[in-house]
DNA sequence: GTGCGGCTTCCCTTAACTGGAAGGTCAAGA
DNA sequence: TCTTGACCTTCCAGTTAAGGGAAGCCGCAC
């Protein structure tokens, strides 16, 4: 199989295969011609990655998954917990991200948005911290 | 006023800094001896900098932002759509990463996670659907 | 034999820094 | 005066996970 058709069994671009040959995630072996030839393996485990990948495993998780996938004496709960770490990572992530949509758009929300200049958006940028930010100085 | 003091104002690494200079988001002049001398203006784009990329802006986001923060005729509408394209750019963020960890939780939470190597979580991403993933097919 | 698509390698670019090496500057202490 | 140590400088490399593009084989159809 060459690498076309690798990508398109796979759903992966050639240059993200090659990329990942590049650091050795799989090893398809060579045709006389030098082409890439994929295997019904290879297949497998490039689809396995772009699958973690898709999850939002990292390189390196899926280097680790792909190791216990091909362990057969693995234990469920080494995968579970890289899984769970990788749970805990995107509940971070969440939460920042969701802080973070909290106070921009507390900004947002007091900004008249005309043709005037004045904008507590950049006021609060600017770290002038002036009436409407908390409530209980305004009173 | 020197680098280190400058990073101890704003909250920003040295290195930061001076990569903020090499970008040309700030130009503190030098002294004789080569050192860089912040200004106390210098300080106050620095801090800008710092609490908008806190806030998530990229730095084309923060080089747009502080235009307008020096623009005396900049209309706020400007600012505002700037920081509700961003606001925008969090919400898919988080919409993103939640149905990601919608789909992990459900691998871990299938998962027994013992000794044993059986486990959905790799047979999942090796692609074998069985049984758990939707109800409608263990009927 | 020549065109064209597919394949190869190689190097550059991305975003936003961070780390580290080699070396100049400055103030204090022996 | 010399030295030590902290601070500063520039430059280069590395990080993540690829993507773009150039230069040059390979293979098949016309």
């Amino acid at each position: 199989m060459n690498i076309s058709q690798a990508s398109n069994s796979t759903g992966l671009p050639a240059k993200t295969i090659r990329y990942y040959e590049d650091i050795e995630l799989v090893r398809p072996t060579r045709s006389e011609n030098g082409y890439r030839a994929f295997s019904a393996q290879d297949i497998q485990k490039l689809g396995f990655v772009g699958r973690s990948r898709s999850l939002g495993f990292s390189i390196a998780d899926c280097r680790a998954l792909l190791t216990l996938y091909e362990d057969r004496n693995r234990a469920s709960a080494d995968v579970k917990k890289l899984a769970e770490n990788h749970l805990e990572q995107i509940d971070r992530k969440v939460r920042e991200l969701q802080s973070l949509r909290e106070a921009l758009g507390q900004l947002v929300e007091h900004c008249h948005g005309d043709a005037r200049p004045n904008c507590p958006i950049l006021d609060d940028l600017a770290n002038v911290p002036d009436t409407y930010p908390d409530e209980e100085a305004a009173a």
